[in-house]
DNA sequence: ATGGTAAGTGCAATCCACTTGCAGTAATGG
DNA sequence: CCATTACTGCAAGTGGATTGCACTTACCAT
């Protein structure tokens, strides 16, 4: 199914700004904060406010289009597209801010022994890394 | 070396406040946000503004008596003793927000890997779940 | 194609975690 | 006991994110 047809299958509608937010999103290397979207639609002269960014992305991020991630000790959120992109981590270059995709989720197993250990239910988790790339060291 | 001299070894000073605020950090079973803390000094009626709790978990985790932790999509920094407390993770209800320690760390050879993978020099990692407790479930 | 309706938008105001400036207070070493 | 300077409280400020409300616009039924 398209974007706009899961977007309207439901209830949502396809507009201007939000078709914006998406092309951003999808030309973007690496997760975006809201700020940062913004900053990248007003380059691209879209005629739109940080609110509504920030309504679109939580809007995305419910019909799962988006993901929203939290790295490590950045006070802010990011977002990137989902696509058919599998699960996966980031690290974050302490010095220059790079951000790089990790390809490989360690956690499945780990999974099954928290639950053991615990009794909790395992919803979700968040790992994230932080470093320096090659560049900074 | 006690806690104060670790304190005064610094240049730093053990204060009213300070103590008070260690004092709580040593009684409490789960990490806490600065307004827990605030609100816990509140409680047995110490007389310290929130700035100040502020400022004294900083100067404890620079001088790495407490340790920060952010927890999976709160939007707030929890601090915990550092003690002799070996590095853990934490796993917290989406219910009822019940923090339990987890006692491993399944990230040491992770850490190679990744070096090995994207050429960073890995620094910290933040790897915290979420789920639902066994009361909540 | 068009009009009704409910989703979406922009602007201003607000919230909340956290930080900073500054003048007054108090812990320590000499 | 005094001088130094860390520390504290109060008030104001930041910055990311949210909310209220009136206006706009997508889109479905007709």
């Amino acid at each position: 199914m398209e974007v706009k047809d899961e977007i309207r299958a439901s209830g949502k509608r396809m507009t201007r700004t939000r078709r914006a937010v998406l092309s951003v999103l999808e030309r973007s290397q690496y997760p975006l904060s809201p700020t940062e979207l913004y900053a990248q639609l007003k380059k691209h002269k879209v005629a739109i406010d940080l609110v509504t960014v920030y309504r679109n992305l939580v809007t995305l991020k419910e019909l799962g289009l988006v993901t929203q991630l939290e790295l490590h000790q950045e006070g802010q959120v990011r977002y990137e597209m989902r696509e058919g992109r599998q699960h996966h981590h980031h690290i974050r270059c302490k010095s220059c801010g790079r951000i790089v995709d990790l390809l490989l989720c360690p956690l499945k197993k780990l999974t099954a022994v928290i639950e053991k250990e615990t009794r909790f239910v395992v919803g979700d988790h968040s790992l994230e890394f932080s470093g320096w790339c090659p560049r900074c060291q």
